[in-house]
DNA sequence: CCGCTTCGTCGAAACGCTTCGACGACGATT
DNA sequence: AATCGTCGTCGAAGCGTTTCGACGAAGCGG
């Protein structure tokens, strides 16, 4: 392992040459700057990150905490990563994935009071999140991917719920869908503060009663089960009902396959609607799911290069943002049939 | 931010005295040691981890190297994760997980000669990585999680395909059927030498020869399509075929879908057990998949535990060891229709 | 009771880098 | 021609730990 030292002497200059060189902190001649570069290519040099970031008091580590749970990651949670690892990678800083667990906020306050990252992005965020509260506290600059409830102080990056919804419905409605059913989380999300739950939740009472419509949802459990009985328990709400906008993931199959079991065809009986969903998932139904299409990677990248304006960047002021999801029409909708609509009847446009 | 130097003045000793407290390098008394723990907790003290890795030129962070494709990580994979998150925490390590693609090999040249990492595990080894070549030079200990051709100077700890292709042949066997096609991953994955792909190519072979059994297998791409494709191409090189083992997660939903699109019933007409698979995926399908399930956080675990034995032990021993699948009946599979049984005549069994 | 370990502690020297102050050498400004 | 800045470079002082050698005080066998 080659040290500064060696490259210096090598080049015939001071240490701190080399150093300038390499951070540009103060200019070097054009002459000198080769010099020190092909002694370090000589000497295959690679800086030390320890030692480095004991000096500078950063570390050009970044760092992404995920709860980890037994779920695993969608597509969607990879896209995050890879967005935000390759705009991370264009700042010139690393990306550590932090499995810190919701549970164990001891852990998260030792690694942010380690000083070994200089900032972090912080998903799955719930609307009251101790999480957020540690990591101020610790002073580590802070992007969430998601949102608490009070984003006063905070810089974000979101999907759009209020808009995806919106667009979903508008695209039911669109094809004739008067009875459409929104499939939640669990009541436990819900009661947790999940604010995608939440938002889903209020976007979609304000855009169905926007077009005139008896807004139900319905929570499911995240499972295959779960999604089974959430379409059952539609159907006891809504007998009448043409179309299932779904936000659970997991529960999705369960929904196609109880759909199925009903006697029901996908979309001749009953369209369906992903919503948040990847591509990759999407296209694992039979028939592919029209999904509301996450900007998973867009949203990663955004929020690292909000993490690095702030570091690099003079001013420390905040970045809030809004992305929607966009439409992608697949097999899962198509116009309800002719019975349906006839069963659509105006009384129960005000029910509940 | 309280240094090492506030503790040793406010607890009255000398820095290396609490420097050996934190690091039980040398005895220190109980009293001394009382008053210098005081100390810092009076300061909420936390030891500066770059000042730290510098001196004792090891940053106690162990790197979890994965290629981070748009597939996503499955609940598989992600058992991994959570189980080498908290082998690493118990031994008093971070874990980082590190998104490297298998393309820029100097990306990761750079971070294996930062000295940031002190050592690697390596998830999906292809069987000739270059990835494992790098990190050997860098000098990087390495423990990998598959199995490249060459294992003789490595570590690894990796799924026993061979036994578990072994007995979920057995448990189709068992059951009746005859003749059975493997769903394999693509061919290009094969031909990338991808280990688990060929593995399971060789043990389904030797198990279905075992069995006086023909072994037919298909290559499938990874998606539905691919499924769909593949369950075609199986019926045309056996048209009496009972039983479809995959070992494609992704292409297993397609395979199912052609199944009932061919009006054939799971496991009435066809029986299906999928491999290496995670119950929460198993349990996504209608009906739930019979499966052979990966040791997940096993497998982490274990890959850390080598690791760390290896970085803080004497010896520089290897670590190699398999672990099999467990099967889980569930409800994909049963006995062969009597139909299917009578089709299956002596002079296919030694066919190509 | 004397020399020998062992124990508990200290001071100081690394570890490999950044960064600050200083200082010639110039060209530009008065 | 004297003065001022700016440019390019250097030396040295950190950054916050670990770790090595040293050293007095006990504890021990002979």
């Amino acid at each position: 392992m080659a040290t500064m030292h060696d490259v210096a002497r090598l080049a015939q200059v001071s240490v701190s040459t080399v150093s300038y060189v390499l951070t540009g902190a103060r200019p070097i001649s054009q002459a000198t700057r080769n010099k020190v570069l092909a002694a370090m290519a000589e000497l295959d040099y690679q800086p030390n990150a320890m030692a480095r970031g004991l000096a500078s008091r950063r570390s050009r580590i970044l760092g992404l905490l995920m709860p980890m749970d037994e779920r695993g990651l969608g597509a969607t949670e990879t896209a995050f990563v890879t967005g935000a690892a390759a705009a991370a990678s264009v700042a010139g800083y690393h990306l550590v994935l932090s499995p810190v667990g919701g549970g164990n906020l001891d852990d998260l306050r030792r690694l942010a009071s380690q000083r070994m990252l200089d900032g972090v992005v912080l998903m799955e965020v719930q609307l009251a999140d101790e999480r957020v509260t540690v990591l101020q506290e610790a002073g580590v600059p802070l992007v969430l991917i998601g949102r608490t409830g009070d984003t006063s102080q905070l810089s974000y990056v979101d999907i759009d719920f209020d808009q995806t919804v919106r667009e979903a419905v508008a695209h039911l409605v669109g094809l004739g869908h008067r009875r459409i059913v929104y499939v939640n989380h669990s009541a436990a999300t819900l009661a947790s503060g999940y604010g995608p739950a939440l938002r889903t939740r209020d976007a979609f009472t304000a855009a169905m009663t926007g077009h005139g419509l008896d807004p139900v949802m319905i929570a499911a459990e995240d499972s295959a089960a779960g999604g089974r009985a959430a379409l059952a328990a539609a159907f006891a709400r809504a007998p009448e009902l043409t179309a299932v906008l779904a936000m659970n993931e997991t529960a999705i199959f369960g929904i196609l396959g109880e759909l199925t079991g009903r006697g029901l065809s996908v979309p001749d009986d009953v369209s369906v609607v992903s919503m948040v969903t990847s591509p990759q998932v999407a296209e694992l139904a039979t028939p592919a799911l029209t999904a509301m299409t996450s900007p998973g990677s867009a949203l990663g990248r955004i929020a690292i290069e909000a993490l690095t304006r702030h570091l690099d960047g003079p001013a420390d002021q905040r970045h809030q943002q809004l992305l929607p999801c966009t439409l992608e029409i697949r097999g899962s909708t198509a116009a309800p049939r002719r019975s349906a609509l006839v069963t659509a009847d105006p009384s129960s446009s005000d029910g509940g």
